[in-house]
DNA sequence: ATCTAAATGATTGAATCCGCTCATAACGGT
DNA sequence: ACCGTTATGAGCGGATTCAATCATTTAGAT
């Protein structure tokens, strides 16, 4: 029997709001609440993930908590396994009560990842990535900074003239960075402000730690960083004789070990 | 093949924070990445249930510790039909190329939602939602800028004393923010942070539009922000006879007209 | 009043997930 | 060095979910 229109949006919005509050409901559970039969309820949880309102899984559906943050997971989801090893090993960098930087893009979100999956504690934390910051609020007993600047809403992160600035003021003992590539002629980003905050943190952190996947050796760049490495060190999943065959100019730069991958 | 007893506990944990960070995993996914066979993967989720440790689901597992990220999408859900015309009122109070401030929270969120509705351009937005950058990083010609400040998970969110200084250096033609609750010992809210905010955008923009449901109304709080709503503009879904019941002093703030309900 | 299109529930076949058992391999204790 | 125990992956039957289809009812438009 159809139904008023007024009726099944009423319907899809309690379902939204069932469903918030909630966190997960599985599709026969909304059936009985709701009186209604599973198909319909699974023609419901279509259409409202087609609004981006929650999210589908088998059996039934869920908040839609983290799709705010898509693209970078899109980004996530490539290399995944070396950004893994590189996250770890990263980690494996950082004592306990330790002030970090860690910078926007993927690979230093995975930093932050292992990090919150080793569990260290009282750490201070500077990050312009909303998606590192999200992460990283769910370590414990961890302080989270996000300097001030510009929203970059493709990237989640903020940036601007004042971002480089500002870190001045801070003394980092570690500084992870990202890149978009290393070639024979230097390390390169993508923009001016990113640059100046990779300079800044070079002055202001006691080891800056390039985090780099395979894939980013050989690159070239828009705006060229350094023409050398040298007082970055090289985290990255490429091998030695991988940044020889770029010809990457290591200059004092020393090779960081990798992880084992985890079983 | 049996494996160390020592890396299946780590292995399990691994999963948990996982799952910690990203609310919901499929077994097929948690088989991916950790490289291990789906049975196992069973195994090892049947066991971190059985320790409360996260919720299983035919299809997957989810953490149990959701609530923290249904807080912020629970309250945009609640009063949502009130917040939208809120929202649509307030955005109607934004001429193109303004420069506005959009205060944290789900009430001023929605003025964030209906501006991008309505498409107004040459915008400058200042914002501490993160959750209000993100939906106005869909408004095309915009600028949004998001101070620097501690992040607030549970609120997403940024605060700290630094953030009130900061609102000093610009000048706003309008700024909408919320609160936690009005009776008639005045304005309330959180924190002492958000508070010295709002005094700072009292003098730093024109217009300070306060965005109330009618729930707040009647409502205390820990921390007062002022006495009566001098010099604030009010812009609620609650009745003049309403505000007249909770003896809220409205000081020389005018009570602006709600838009009519949308069809 | 009439007609069209929408919404619903039931059904069905395919896909997928789960719990179970079993063989294998290797950890860990003796 | 030896052996019992434990973790693992594969395979199987049963259960559950899903997408698609269809008949039915009725809201909403003409």
């Amino acid at each position: 029997m159809k139904v008023p229109r007024a009726v099944v949006e009423a319907r899809r919005e309690s379902i939204a709001r069932l469903l918030a509050s909630q966190g997960y409901l599985p599709v026969q559970d909304i059936s009985h609440r709701f009186g209604i039969s599973e198909a319909t309820v699974r023609r419901d949880l279509v259409e409202l993930a087609s609004r981006n309102r929650l999210t589908r899984t088998r059996g039934g559906a869920l908040t839609d908590f983290n799709r705010r943050f898509a693209s970078v997971d899109e980004r996530r989801a490539t290399e995944a396994a070396a950004k893994s090893a590189i996250g770890r090993a990263g980690a494996a960098l950082v004592a306990p009560g330790s002030t970090l930087y860690v910078d926007a893009g993927s690979t230093p979100l995975a930093v932050a990842e292992a990090l919150v999956a080793a569990g260290i504690r009282g750490l201070r934390i500077v990050t312009p990535s909303l998606a590192a910051a999200q992460v990283l609020a769910d370590l414990a007993d961890a302080e989270v900074h996000i300097p001030a600047g510009l929203y970059l809403g493709r990237q989640q992160m903020v940036a601007g003239p004042k971002a480089a600035k500002a870190l001045r003021g801070w003394s980092f003992d570690l500084a992870f960075v990202g890149a978009e590539g290393v070639d024979r002629d230097g390390l390169h980003n993508s923009q001016d402000d990113i640059v100046a905050v990779t300079h800044a943190l070079l002055e202001s952190s006691r080891r800056v730690v390039l985090c780099l996947t395979r894939s980013k050796v050989g690159k070239p760049g828009p705006v060229r960083v350094a023409p050398t490495l040298d007082g970055f060190q090289l985290l990255t999943d490429a091998s030695a004789e991988d940044l020889r065959r770029a010809r990457v100019r290591l200059g004092d730069a020393p090779l960081l070990p990798l992880s084992p991958v985890q079983p």
